[in-house]
DNA sequence: AAAAATCTGAAGGAAATCTGAAGTGGTAGA
DNA sequence: TCTACCACTTCAGATTTCCTTCAGATTTTT
């Protein structure tokens, strides 16, 4: 899972980096709505995590923004103005969660985790396809049943795919949603290739088919093997 | 055990926690139904205390909004309003209990521990698991019959893996479990590893087989071992 | 056939986990 | 009040596991 942080308080922001890093989840961070409307164009985002107030705005005049674009991120508003109506406005302008600070991280991590089950795996906490199940909450993959024993990155990796099966993925768009954008001077990708053959090796051992193709020159898909 | 206080009067409040903590039992508080749903979606408590007069409206009400979740929490419902039809109600909208104020400390920690029985272990007070046994009632283990000396904490800790079996428990989730939520920042998890090092000991000790495997990066599973 | 992209095994470094020992706080008994 | 003990936590070093890089082999495209 990847997020954008939009937030001009350091300390805080730091908190929640170090706290959200350390689950697993790619984070990056605008300071203001300028950068914050730069990033959201250029990259795609699981969840973006909206301070109220910012230095040049409020928050919510950016929901409206957000509203009109193609490809909408979901919008988790986290803000210090714990007013009932700020949380309906914000809710109605497409916001997916409203948490009032002061919060506890782990909290932020929940309704985290909740938007992004239900927008990504409508509400359920697994990912099926064919013989391959997945479950979120251990994360645990399955193949007919038999347990998949993988790691965090390779987790991750499977459920990137699987949650955009049959869609050509390029490798940048793989290395960004898996380790954000540090990926700037790519000496090259062969942490990729290192994981999708880990990933693939696991998943034979497991007698399951082989759903992975590798699309020369771009990247990889993964679905029924067509030809 | 973890739980969750819905209650304003600050005075009652802090009595149930003082004398719950004390019998230890993890107690988190919500003020008003606000806080409490929020908190209710985000985390996992084996047992909801619900005051039915609550700042932003009845407690019934709140009762059918818990009915539509999937995984619904136990409730119990203590309140001064002492009638007949106040019990029915609760107990018809899904309330696991009733218990009317004024009530002795003593009272509630009872109930609490029969809503946990009836619910984590089918009514009985044992927990087994092959050549382990647990007694809940007077917190003692055995393994093939033969006592383990556990200390509170390594039996908390027993109780929750033991009582999510094949399930992997984050090393998270477990801190929320036995600490409570009150550890954001944790600096390490090194008090974990402590407890779960002395657990696997004692149960090696006892002759038991060793059932706990880690899962790098996550956590925790007991169950059958699988590879 | 040459060039580019991808695959593979091996190795170094980073991060997570384990372990023994020391420190802290509370409680019971002298 | 003091001391001894126990449970719990923290600390530091050892160990294990994983992530990334590198070099060479293989495949695909031109």
């Amino acid at each position: 899972m990847k997020i954008l942080l939009i937030e001009d308080n350091q300390e805080l922001t730091q908190n929640i980096i170090q706290y959200l890093s350390h689950e697993g989840i790619i984070c990056e961070v605008a300071g203001n709505l300028f950068d914050a409307q730069d990033k959201i164009l250029s990259f795609e985002y699981d969840c973006v995590l909206l301070d109220l107030m910012l230095p040049d705005g409020n928050g919510l005049s950016f929901l409206e923004i957000l509203k009109k674009l193609k490809v909408r991120p979901n919008v988790l508003i986290i803000s210090a103005k714990n007013s009932l109506d700020d949380k309906i406005n914000g809710l109605d302008l497409g916001a997916d969660d409203y948490l009032p600070k002061p919060f506890h991280l782990s909290e932020l991590l929940a309704r985290l985790k909740a938007i992004y089950r239900r927008s990504k795996l409508s509400g359920s906490d697994e990912v099926n396809f064919n013989e391959i199940a997945i479950q979120l909450q251990n994360l645990q993959a399955k193949v007919h049943g038999k347990p998949l024993d993988l790691t965090k990155k390779e987790f991750d990796l499977l459920v990137f795919l699987i949650t955009n099966k049959n869609r050509v993925l390029g490798k940048n768009a793989i290395a960004q949603h898996l380790w954000g954008d540090y990926t700037d001077n790519l000496p090259s990708f062969d942490f990729i290739y290192q994981h999708i053959k880990n990933l693939r090796k696991k998943i034979a051992e497991a007698g399951g088919n082989d759903y992975l193709t590798t699309v020369y020159g771009i990247g990889y898909k993964f679905g029924e093997p067509q030809s």
